[in-house]
DNA sequence: TCTTTCATGGAACGCAGTCCCATCCACGCC
DNA sequence: GGCGTGGATGGGACTGCGTTCCATGAAAGA
Protein backbone atom coordinates (compact mmCIF):
# COMPACT_ATOMS: atom_id res chain seq x y z
CA UNK A 1 0.00 0.00 0.00
CA UNK A 2 2.85 2.23 -0.73
CA UNK A 3 4.71 2.36 2.30
CA UNK A 4 7.52 3.42 0.25
CA UNK A 5 8.45 6.88 1.78
CA UNK A 6 7.42 8.55 4.48
CA UNK A 7 8.68 12.06 4.14
CA UNK A 8 8.02 12.50 0.46
CA UNK A 9 6.74 15.75 -0.20
CA UNK A 10 3.04 16.79 -1.70
CA UNK A 11 4.38 19.29 -4.14
CA UNK A 12 6.48 16.99 -5.74
CA UNK A 13 3.33 14.57 -6.27
CA UNK A 14 1.22 17.35 -7.73
CA UNK A 15 3.96 18.60 -10.05
CA UNK A 16 4.06 14.82 -11.10
CA UNK A 17 0.48 14.82 -11.69
CA UNK A 18 0.69 18.41 -13.23
CA UNK A 19 3.65 16.84 -15.66
CA UNK A 20 1.24 13.68 -16.44
CA UNK A 21 -1.79 15.45 -16.92
CA UNK A 22 0.35 17.64 -19.85
CA UNK A 23 1.69 14.91 -21.63
CA UNK A 24 -0.77 12.45 -20.88
CA UNK A 25 -0.41 9.18 -18.86
CA UNK A 26 0.86 6.13 -21.18
CA UNK A 27 3.20 8.98 -23.82
CA UNK A 28 4.99 9.60 -20.58
CA UNK A 29 7.52 6.83 -19.54
CA UNK A 30 8.55 6.40 -15.55
CA UNK A 31 11.85 7.95 -16.57
CA UNK A 32 10.48 11.31 -18.04
CA UNK A 33 8.28 11.31 -15.18
CA UNK A 34 11.15 11.03 -12.31
CA UNK A 35 13.21 13.37 -14.20
CA UNK A 36 9.60 16.47 -13.81
CA UNK A 37 9.83 15.88 -10.34
CA UNK A 38 13.58 16.14 -10.13
CA UNK A 39 15.20 12.96 -9.38
CA UNK A 40 16.55 9.72 -11.08
CA UNK A 41 14.51 6.59 -12.17
CA UNK A 42 15.70 4.35 -9.26
CA UNK A 43 14.65 7.29 -6.01
CA UNK A 44 11.12 7.46 -8.31
CA UNK A 45 10.08 4.14 -7.83
CA UNK A 46 11.91 4.20 -4.09
CA UNK A 47 9.32 7.02 -3.22
CA UNK A 48 6.13 5.90 -5.04
CA UNK A 49 6.52 2.79 -5.71
CA UNK A 50 5.15 2.55 -9.00
CA UNK A 51 3.92 5.12 -11.76
CA UNK A 52 -0.03 5.32 -10.43
CA UNK A 53 1.13 5.30 -6.98
CA UNK A 54 2.35 9.13 -7.40
CA UNK A 55 -0.96 10.44 -8.51
CA UNK A 56 -3.18 8.94 -5.27
CA UNK A 57 0.34 9.57 -3.23
CA UNK A 58 -2.05 11.74 -0.07
CA UNK A 59 -4.37 9.35 0.06
CA UNK A 60 -2.09 7.38 2.35
CA UNK A 61 -2.45 10.59 4.47
CA UNK A 62 -6.54 10.33 4.37
CA UNK A 63 -7.08 7.18 5.28
CA UNK A 64 -4.57 6.78 8.48
CA UNK A 65 -6.39 10.24 9.67
CA UNK A 66 -9.75 8.28 8.99
CA UNK A 67 -8.90 5.51 10.78
CA UNK A 68 -7.73 7.43 13.86
CA UNK A 69 -10.61 9.76 13.81
CA UNK A 70 -12.92 6.34 14.42
CA UNK A 71 -10.45 5.01 16.82
CA UNK A 72 -10.55 8.56 18.80
CA UNK A 73 -13.87 9.87 17.95
CA UNK A 74 -16.39 10.20 21.21
CA UNK A 75 -19.56 10.13 18.87
CA UNK A 76 -22.51 8.30 18.31
CA UNK A 77 -21.46 5.54 15.50
CA UNK A 78 -24.15 7.12 12.99
CA UNK A 79 -22.50 10.59 13.62
CA UNK A 80 -18.83 9.08 13.58
CA UNK A 81 -19.35 7.62 10.57
CA UNK A 82 -20.75 10.88 8.95
CA UNK A 83 -18.08 13.38 10.48
CA UNK A 84 -15.38 11.17 9.56
CA UNK A 85 -16.21 10.54 5.92
CA UNK A 86 -16.94 14.47 5.43
CA UNK A 87 -13.68 15.07 6.90
CA UNK A 88 -12.07 12.60 4.56
CA UNK A 89 -13.60 14.87 1.30
CA UNK A 90 -12.80 17.73 3.10
CA UNK A 91 -9.25 17.16 3.43
CA UNK A 92 -9.27 15.45 -0.52
CA UNK A 93 -10.48 19.12 -1.46
CA UNK A 94 -8.16 21.13 0.87
CA UNK A 95 -6.56 21.99 -2.83
CA UNK A 96 -9.33 22.39 -5.23
CA UNK A 97 -7.12 23.48 -8.06
CA UNK A 98 -5.02 20.35 -7.48
CA UNK A 99 -8.01 18.26 -7.23
CA UNK A 100 -9.53 19.10 -9.98
CA UNK A 101 -5.87 18.16 -12.16
CA UNK A 102 -6.07 15.25 -10.58
CA UNK A 103 -9.50 14.31 -11.78
CA UNK A 104 -9.32 15.41 -15.15
CA UNK A 105 -6.27 12.98 -15.17
CA UNK A 106 -7.94 10.05 -14.09
CA UNK A 107 -10.65 11.08 -16.51
CA UNK A 108 -8.64 11.00 -19.75
CA UNK A 109 -6.90 7.96 -18.13
CA UNK A 110 -8.54 4.82 -17.82
CA UNK A 111 -5.74 2.76 -16.14
CA UNK A 112 -6.07 5.36 -12.98
CA UNK A 113 -9.53 5.20 -13.29
CA UNK A 114 -9.14 1.07 -12.50
CA UNK A 115 -6.58 2.22 -9.45
CA UNK A 116 -8.66 4.67 -7.89
CA UNK A 117 -10.98 1.61 -7.01
CA UNK A 118 -8.64 -0.58 -5.72
CA UNK A 119 -7.35 2.92 -2.86
CA UNK A 120 -10.52 3.77 -2.01
CA UNK A 121 -11.90 0.33 -1.37
CA UNK A 122 -9.25 0.42 1.54
CA UNK A 123 -11.51 2.87 3.04
CA UNK A 124 -14.50 0.61 2.37
CA UNK A 125 -12.72 -1.72 4.71
CA UNK A 126 -12.02 0.42 7.25
CA UNK A 127 -15.40 1.85 7.37
CA UNK A 128 -17.10 -2.02 7.50
CA UNK A 129 -14.52 -2.67 10.32
CA UNK A 130 -15.82 0.05 12.52
CA UNK A 131 -19.27 -0.46 11.84
CA UNK A 132 -18.74 -4.07 13.00
CA UNK A 133 -17.30 -3.04 15.91
CA UNK A 134 -20.38 -0.39 16.69
CA UNK A 135 -23.23 -2.47 15.44
CA UNK A 136 -25.85 -3.83 18.04
CA UNK A 137 -25.25 -7.13 18.85
CA UNK A 138 -27.59 -9.44 16.81
CA UNK A 139 -27.34 -7.07 13.76
CA UNK A 140 -27.28 -9.20 10.12
CA UNK A 141 -23.96 -9.24 8.70
CA UNK A 142 -25.38 -7.66 5.87
CA UNK A 143 -24.94 -4.17 7.75
CA UNK A 144 -21.66 -3.66 7.75
CA UNK A 145 -20.49 -4.66 4.39
CA UNK A 146 -23.38 -2.35 2.60
CA UNK A 147 -23.08 0.67 4.88
CA UNK A 148 -19.36 0.38 4.75
CA UNK A 149 -19.94 0.37 0.59
CA UNK A 150 -22.55 3.16 0.96
CA UNK A 151 -20.59 5.64 2.65
CA UNK A 152 -17.41 5.08 -0.15
CA UNK A 153 -20.77 5.67 -2.86
CA UNK A 154 -21.60 8.80 -1.29
CA UNK A 155 -18.41 10.31 -1.25
CA UNK A 156 -17.58 9.49 -4.67
CA UNK A 157 -20.87 10.73 -5.68
CA UNK A 158 -20.26 13.70 -3.59
CA UNK A 159 -17.14 14.35 -5.13
CA UNK A 160 -18.08 14.22 -8.46
CA UNK A 161 -20.74 16.09 -7.97
CA UNK A 162 -18.50 19.00 -6.96
CA UNK A 163 -16.41 18.67 -10.03
CA UNK A 164 -19.22 19.20 -12.10
CA UNK A 165 -20.12 22.16 -10.29
CA UNK A 166 -23.14 21.25 -8.82
CA UNK A 167 -22.55 22.15 -5.12
CA UNK A 168 -19.94 24.71 -3.72
CA UNK A 169 -19.45 23.06 -0.21
CA UNK A 170 -18.98 19.32 -1.16
CA UNK A 171 -18.39 18.18 2.48
CA UNK A 172 -21.22 19.54 3.96
CA UNK A 173 -23.43 18.24 1.14
CA UNK A 174 -22.19 14.84 1.72
CA UNK A 175 -23.10 15.14 5.39
CA UNK A 176 -26.27 16.06 4.66
CA UNK A 177 -26.98 12.65 2.52
CA UNK A 178 -24.90 10.56 5.21
CA UNK A 179 -27.20 11.56 7.75
CA UNK A 180 -30.08 10.58 5.68
CA UNK A 181 -27.99 7.39 4.43
CA UNK A 182 -26.97 6.72 8.32
CA UNK A 183 -30.96 6.83 10.08
CA UNK A 184 -31.59 4.01 7.46
CA UNK A 185 -29.51 1.90 9.55
CA UNK A 186 -29.94 3.54 12.97
CA UNK A 187 -32.10 0.43 14.32
CA UNK A 188 -27.94 -0.92 14.29
CA UNK A 189 -26.37 1.68 15.10
CA UNK A 190 -28.09 2.91 18.23
CA UNK A 191 -29.20 1.21 21.10
CA UNK A 192 -32.96 2.40 21.71
CA UNK A 193 -33.79 -0.42 23.90
CA UNK A 194 -31.64 0.26 27.37
CA UNK A 195 -32.21 2.11 29.80
CA UNK A 196 -30.07 5.25 28.44
CA UNK A 197 -32.12 8.59 29.19
CA UNK A 198 -34.41 9.09 26.51
CA UNK A 199 -36.63 12.51 25.38
CA UNK A 200 -39.39 12.27 23.97
CA UNK A 201 -40.78 14.51 21.36
CA UNK A 202 -44.46 14.85 20.25
CA UNK A 203 -45.27 17.11 16.65
CA UNK A 204 -48.69 17.25 15.75
CA UNK A 205 -49.28 18.99 12.56
CA UNK A 206 -51.31 19.64 9.75
CA UNK A 207 -51.41 17.43 6.98
CA UNK A 208 -51.66 20.37 4.57
CA UNK A 209 -48.20 21.09 6.19
CA UNK A 210 -44.94 20.50 3.96
CA UNK A 211 -42.91 18.24 5.34
CA UNK A 212 -40.05 20.50 4.96
CA UNK A 213 -42.09 23.10 7.20
CA UNK A 214 -42.86 20.23 10.05
CA UNK A 215 -38.74 19.26 9.93
CA UNK A 216 -38.13 23.44 10.72
CA UNK A 217 -40.42 23.23 13.47
CA UNK A 218 -38.57 20.37 14.89
CA UNK A 219 -35.37 21.40 14.52
CA UNK A 220 -36.42 24.48 16.20
CA UNK A 221 -37.67 23.27 19.14
CA UNK A 222 -34.38 20.44 19.30
CA UNK A 223 -32.10 23.95 19.09
CA UNK A 224 -33.33 24.79 23.01
CA UNK B 1 -13.29 -5.00 -20.97
CA UNK B 2 -11.51 -8.67 -21.93
CA UNK B 3 -14.01 -7.85 -25.45
CA UNK B 4 -11.23 -10.26 -27.15
CA UNK B 5 -12.59 -13.51 -28.33
CA UNK B 6 -16.64 -14.70 -27.70
CA UNK B 7 -16.14 -18.13 -28.06
CA UNK B 8 -13.04 -18.78 -25.80
CA UNK B 9 -14.03 -22.13 -24.69
CA UNK B 10 -14.58 -21.53 -20.67
CA UNK B 11 -12.66 -25.17 -19.79
CA UNK B 12 -9.37 -23.33 -21.02
CA UNK B 13 -9.94 -20.80 -18.65
CA UNK B 14 -10.71 -23.19 -15.64
CA UNK B 15 -7.55 -25.35 -16.73
CA UNK B 16 -5.72 -21.83 -16.53
CA UNK B 17 -6.90 -20.95 -13.51
CA UNK B 18 -5.96 -24.73 -12.38
CA UNK B 19 -2.23 -24.17 -13.35
CA UNK B 20 -2.09 -20.91 -11.66
CA UNK B 21 -3.47 -22.40 -8.30
CA UNK B 22 -1.03 -25.07 -8.23
CA UNK B 23 2.27 -22.80 -9.57
CA UNK B 24 1.23 -19.52 -8.54
CA UNK B 25 0.59 -16.64 -10.07
CA UNK B 26 3.62 -14.74 -10.03
CA UNK B 27 5.53 -17.54 -10.54
CA UNK B 28 4.20 -18.77 -13.88
CA UNK B 29 4.85 -16.86 -17.06
CA UNK B 30 2.30 -15.79 -19.62
CA UNK B 31 4.49 -18.17 -21.99
CA UNK B 32 3.79 -21.19 -19.12
CA UNK B 33 0.19 -20.23 -18.85
CA UNK B 34 -0.27 -19.83 -22.79
CA UNK B 35 1.02 -23.98 -22.87
CA UNK B 36 -1.17 -24.91 -20.28
CA UNK B 37 -4.07 -24.13 -21.96
CA UNK B 38 -2.53 -25.27 -25.16
CA UNK B 39 -1.83 -22.57 -27.21
CA UNK B 40 1.04 -19.75 -28.30
CA UNK B 41 1.50 -16.73 -26.35
CA UNK B 42 0.37 -14.99 -29.19
CA UNK B 43 -3.03 -16.44 -29.16
CA UNK B 44 -3.38 -16.21 -25.28
CA UNK B 45 -2.84 -12.73 -25.39
CA UNK B 46 -5.12 -12.34 -28.15
CA UNK B 47 -7.48 -14.33 -26.52
CA UNK B 48 -7.71 -13.17 -22.97
CA UNK B 49 -5.92 -10.09 -23.14
CA UNK B 50 -4.15 -10.01 -20.23
CA UNK B 51 -2.72 -12.85 -17.89
CA UNK B 52 -5.77 -11.89 -15.16
CA UNK B 53 -8.28 -11.82 -17.26
CA UNK B 54 -7.82 -15.21 -17.85
CA UNK B 55 -9.28 -15.49 -14.31
CA UNK B 56 -12.30 -13.46 -14.66
CA UNK B 57 -13.24 -14.59 -18.05
CA UNK B 58 -16.82 -15.80 -16.96
CA UNK B 59 -17.76 -12.30 -15.57
CA UNK B 60 -18.26 -11.25 -18.78
CA UNK B 61 -21.29 -13.69 -19.05
CA UNK B 62 -22.51 -13.25 -15.89
CA UNK B 63 -22.75 -9.16 -16.35
CA UNK B 64 -24.48 -9.40 -19.99
CA UNK B 65 -26.69 -11.97 -18.23
CA UNK B 66 -27.50 -9.49 -15.58
CA UNK B 67 -28.13 -6.24 -17.78
CA UNK B 68 -30.26 -7.88 -19.75
CA UNK B 69 -32.05 -9.14 -16.77
CA UNK B 70 -32.65 -5.97 -15.63
CA UNK B 71 -33.86 -4.76 -19.33
CA UNK B 72 -36.30 -7.27 -19.56
CA UNK B 73 -37.93 -8.06 -16.02
CA UNK B 74 -41.55 -7.34 -15.48
CA UNK B 75 -40.87 -7.50 -11.61
CA UNK B 76 -41.46 -4.18 -9.24
CA UNK B 77 -37.78 -2.69 -8.90
CA UNK B 78 -36.91 -4.28 -5.35
CA UNK B 79 -38.08 -7.07 -6.63
CA UNK B 80 -36.16 -7.24 -9.58
CA UNK B 81 -33.08 -6.45 -8.09
CA UNK B 82 -33.26 -8.69 -5.12
CA UNK B 83 -33.47 -11.60 -7.84
CA UNK B 84 -31.12 -10.20 -10.15
CA UNK B 85 -28.35 -10.05 -7.79
CA UNK B 86 -29.13 -14.15 -6.62
CA UNK B 87 -29.31 -14.86 -10.26
CA UNK B 88 -25.40 -13.30 -10.77
CA UNK B 89 -24.26 -15.26 -7.02
CA UNK B 90 -26.12 -18.54 -8.47
CA UNK B 91 -24.42 -18.35 -11.93
CA UNK B 92 -20.89 -17.37 -10.71
CA UNK B 93 -21.27 -20.77 -8.03
CA UNK B 94 -22.73 -23.16 -10.74
CA UNK B 95 -19.62 -24.95 -10.54
CA UNK B 96 -18.56 -25.18 -6.83
CA UNK B 97 -15.85 -26.76 -7.00
CA UNK B 98 -14.21 -24.35 -9.80
CA UNK B 99 -15.26 -21.27 -7.91
CA UNK B 100 -13.59 -22.71 -4.56
CA UNK B 101 -10.48 -22.93 -6.83
CA UNK B 102 -10.77 -19.40 -8.34
CA UNK B 103 -11.03 -17.81 -4.66
CA UNK B 104 -8.47 -19.94 -2.98
CA UNK B 105 -6.16 -18.53 -6.16
CA UNK B 106 -7.86 -15.12 -5.66
CA UNK B 107 -7.22 -15.53 -1.58
CA UNK B 108 -3.02 -15.91 -2.56
CA UNK B 109 -2.80 -13.20 -5.21
CA UNK B 110 -3.33 -9.51 -4.08
CA UNK B 111 -2.54 -8.51 -7.41
CA UNK B 112 -5.95 -10.42 -8.63
CA UNK B 113 -7.91 -9.37 -5.62
CA UNK B 114 -7.18 -5.78 -7.12
CA UNK B 115 -8.11 -6.66 -10.59
CA UNK B 116 -11.29 -8.31 -9.20
CA UNK B 117 -12.61 -4.86 -7.69
CA UNK B 118 -12.27 -3.46 -10.89
CA UNK B 119 -14.23 -6.36 -12.21
CA UNK B 120 -17.14 -6.21 -9.97
CA UNK B 121 -16.97 -2.01 -10.50
CA UNK B 122 -18.83 -2.89 -13.66
CA UNK B 123 -21.86 -4.58 -12.04
CA UNK B 124 -22.11 -1.68 -9.35
CA UNK B 125 -22.60 0.87 -13.02
CA UNK B 126 -24.83 -1.36 -13.99
CA UNK B 127 -26.79 -1.63 -10.81
CA UNK B 128 -26.46 2.57 -10.20
CA UNK B 129 -27.21 3.16 -14.01
CA UNK B 130 -30.72 0.77 -13.66
CA UNK B 131 -31.75 2.32 -10.18
CA UNK B 132 -31.96 5.73 -11.39
CA UNK B 133 -34.19 4.63 -14.03
CA UNK B 134 -36.75 3.10 -11.83
CA UNK B 135 -36.21 5.57 -9.04
CA UNK B 136 -39.10 7.59 -7.60
CA UNK B 137 -39.17 11.10 -8.67
CA UNK B 138 -37.48 13.63 -6.44
CA UNK B 139 -35.33 10.74 -5.18
CA UNK B 140 -32.22 12.23 -3.71
CA UNK B 141 -28.65 11.61 -5.89
CA UNK B 142 -27.16 9.30 -3.11
CA UNK B 143 -30.06 6.80 -3.09
CA UNK B 144 -29.04 5.12 -6.43
CA UNK B 145 -25.03 5.04 -5.48
CA UNK B 146 -25.19 3.68 -2.35
CA UNK B 147 -28.13 1.07 -3.45
CA UNK B 148 -25.73 -0.11 -6.21
CA UNK B 149 -22.68 -0.58 -4.23
CA UNK B 150 -24.42 -2.00 -1.33
CA UNK B 151 -26.16 -4.70 -3.84
CA UNK B 152 -22.63 -5.50 -5.07
CA UNK B 153 -21.29 -5.41 -1.52
CA UNK B 154 -23.91 -7.81 0.05
CA UNK B 155 -23.27 -9.94 -3.09
CA UNK B 156 -19.67 -10.38 -1.99
CA UNK B 157 -20.23 -10.69 1.56
CA UNK B 158 -22.70 -13.62 0.86
CA UNK B 159 -19.85 -15.22 -1.79
CA UNK B 160 -17.22 -14.82 1.15
CA UNK B 161 -19.81 -16.73 3.77
CA UNK B 162 -20.59 -19.51 1.43
CA UNK B 163 -16.75 -19.91 1.13
CA UNK B 164 -15.97 -19.87 4.47
CA UNK B 165 -18.95 -22.63 4.77
CA UNK B 166 -21.15 -20.61 6.83
CA UNK B 167 -24.35 -21.43 4.32
CA UNK B 168 -24.92 -23.95 2.22
CA UNK B 169 -27.81 -22.15 -0.49
CA UNK B 170 -25.42 -19.01 -0.77
CA UNK B 171 -27.73 -17.51 -3.25
CA UNK B 172 -30.89 -18.14 -1.17
CA UNK B 173 -29.30 -16.26 2.05
CA UNK B 174 -28.07 -13.82 -0.36
CA UNK B 175 -32.04 -13.19 -1.57
CA UNK B 176 -32.89 -12.88 2.23
CA UNK B 177 -30.36 -10.32 2.89
CA UNK B 178 -31.43 -8.47 -0.35
CA UNK B 179 -34.73 -7.87 0.61
CA UNK B 180 -33.96 -6.49 4.11
CA UNK B 181 -31.56 -4.20 2.32
CA UNK B 182 -33.75 -3.03 -0.14
CA UNK B 183 -37.18 -2.46 2.52
CA UNK B 184 -34.37 -0.07 3.44
CA UNK B 185 -35.33 1.91 0.11
CA UNK B 186 -38.57 0.89 0.18
CA UNK B 187 -39.88 4.65 -0.60
CA UNK B 188 -37.56 5.65 -3.41
CA UNK B 189 -38.37 2.34 -5.33
CA UNK B 190 -41.83 1.92 -4.65
CA UNK B 191 -44.96 4.51 -4.87
CA UNK B 192 -47.47 2.84 -2.22
CA UNK B 193 -47.94 5.69 -0.13
CA UNK B 194 -49.29 8.48 -1.49
CA UNK B 195 -52.26 9.92 -0.21
CA UNK B 196 -52.46 8.74 3.04
CA UNK B 197 -53.37 11.12 5.98
CA UNK B 198 -50.93 11.95 8.85
CA UNK B 199 -50.84 14.27 11.45
CA UNK B 200 -48.80 12.99 14.27
CA UNK B 201 -45.20 12.79 14.66
CA UNK B 202 -43.57 10.96 17.68
CA UNK B 203 -39.88 10.92 17.90
CA UNK B 204 -37.80 8.66 20.82
CA UNK B 205 -34.30 10.06 20.48
CA UNK B 206 -30.91 9.46 23.04
CA UNK B 207 -30.00 12.47 24.95
CA UNK B 208 -26.58 11.32 23.78
CA UNK B 209 -27.24 12.07 19.94
CA UNK B 210 -26.17 14.91 18.04
CA UNK B 211 -29.30 16.98 17.39
CA UNK B 212 -28.45 16.65 13.32
CA UNK B 213 -29.01 12.81 13.84
CA UNK B 214 -32.36 13.69 15.78
CA UNK B 215 -33.36 15.77 12.81
CA UNK B 216 -32.56 13.03 10.13
CA UNK B 217 -34.81 10.75 12.41
CA UNK B 218 -37.52 12.86 12.25
CA UNK B 219 -36.79 13.68 8.83
CA UNK B 220 -37.09 10.12 7.68
CA UNK B 221 -40.52 9.36 9.75
CA UNK B 222 -42.07 12.30 7.87
CA UNK B 223 -40.75 10.76 4.95
CA UNK B 224 -43.06 7.27 5.16
C1' DT C 1 -7.13 -24.98 -58.94
C1' DC C 2 -6.59 -20.37 -57.57
C1' DT C 3 -7.70 -16.81 -54.35
C1' DT C 4 -9.19 -14.79 -50.26
C1' DT C 5 -9.81 -14.71 -45.51
C1' DC C 6 -8.78 -15.61 -40.98
C1' DA C 7 -6.66 -17.83 -36.99
C1' DT C 8 -2.24 -18.99 -35.46
C1' DG C 9 2.86 -18.92 -34.36
C1' DG C 10 6.99 -16.45 -34.05
C1' DA C 11 10.02 -12.71 -33.35
C1' DA C 12 11.09 -8.32 -32.06
C1' DC C 13 10.17 -4.10 -29.35
C1' DG C 14 8.85 -0.72 -25.47
C1' DC C 15 8.45 -0.19 -20.95
C1' DA C 16 7.26 -1.03 -15.84
C1' DG C 17 9.18 -2.65 -11.87
C1' DT C 18 13.09 -5.16 -9.38
C1' DC C 19 17.75 -6.04 -8.08
C1' DC C 20 22.38 -5.16 -7.35
C1' DC C 21 26.26 -2.41 -6.88
C1' DA C 22 28.97 1.87 -6.92
C1' DT C 23 29.00 6.50 -5.23
C1' DC C 24 28.31 10.24 -2.23
C1' DC C 25 27.18 12.71 1.80
C1' DA C 26 26.38 13.36 6.61
C1' DC C 27 27.36 11.91 10.64
C1' DG C 28 30.10 10.41 15.00
C1' DC C 29 34.59 8.95 16.87
C1' DC C 30 39.42 9.01 17.65
C1' DG D 1 41.87 16.57 10.44
C1' DG D 2 41.49 11.59 9.25
C1' DC D 3 38.33 7.82 9.15
C1' DG D 4 34.89 4.43 9.21
C1' DT D 5 29.69 3.88 8.87
C1' DG D 6 24.98 4.12 7.56
C1' DG D 7 21.62 5.85 4.62
C1' DA D 8 20.10 7.95 0.44
C1' DT D 9 20.97 8.22 -4.40
C1' DG D 10 22.14 7.01 -9.38
C1' DG D 11 23.09 3.75 -12.83
C1' DG D 12 22.86 -0.34 -15.18
C1' DA D 13 21.24 -4.91 -15.99
C1' DC D 14 17.44 -8.07 -15.91
C1' DT D 15 12.70 -10.23 -15.99
C1' DG D 16 8.40 -10.35 -17.87
C1' DC D 17 3.94 -8.26 -19.59
C1' DG D 18 1.61 -6.60 -23.42
C1' DT D 19 1.90 -4.91 -28.30
C1' DT D 20 3.04 -5.00 -33.11
C1' DC D 21 4.31 -6.84 -37.28
C1' DC D 22 4.99 -10.48 -40.41
C1' DA D 23 4.93 -15.21 -42.17
C1' DT D 24 2.44 -19.47 -42.44
C1' DG D 25 -1.21 -22.59 -43.02
C1' DA D 26 -5.80 -24.12 -43.27
C1' DA D 27 -10.47 -23.54 -44.56
C1' DA D 28 -13.95 -21.40 -47.59
C1' DG D 29 -15.45 -19.79 -51.89
C1' DA D 30 -15.21 -19.00 -57.05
Amino acid sequence: MSVHAPGTAPESSTAAIRHLAERGYEATTAEDLAAAVGMSRSTFFRRFGSKDDVVFADHDHALARLETALEDTTLAPADALVSATADVLRLLLRDPDAARLRFELMRLTPALRDRELVITHRYERVFTRYIREVQQPGTPAWVASTLGASLVAAHNAALRAWLRGRVTDAAAALAGDLRQLTSLYARWLTNDHDGTERRVLVAVYETAGSPESVLAAVAEQLRQ
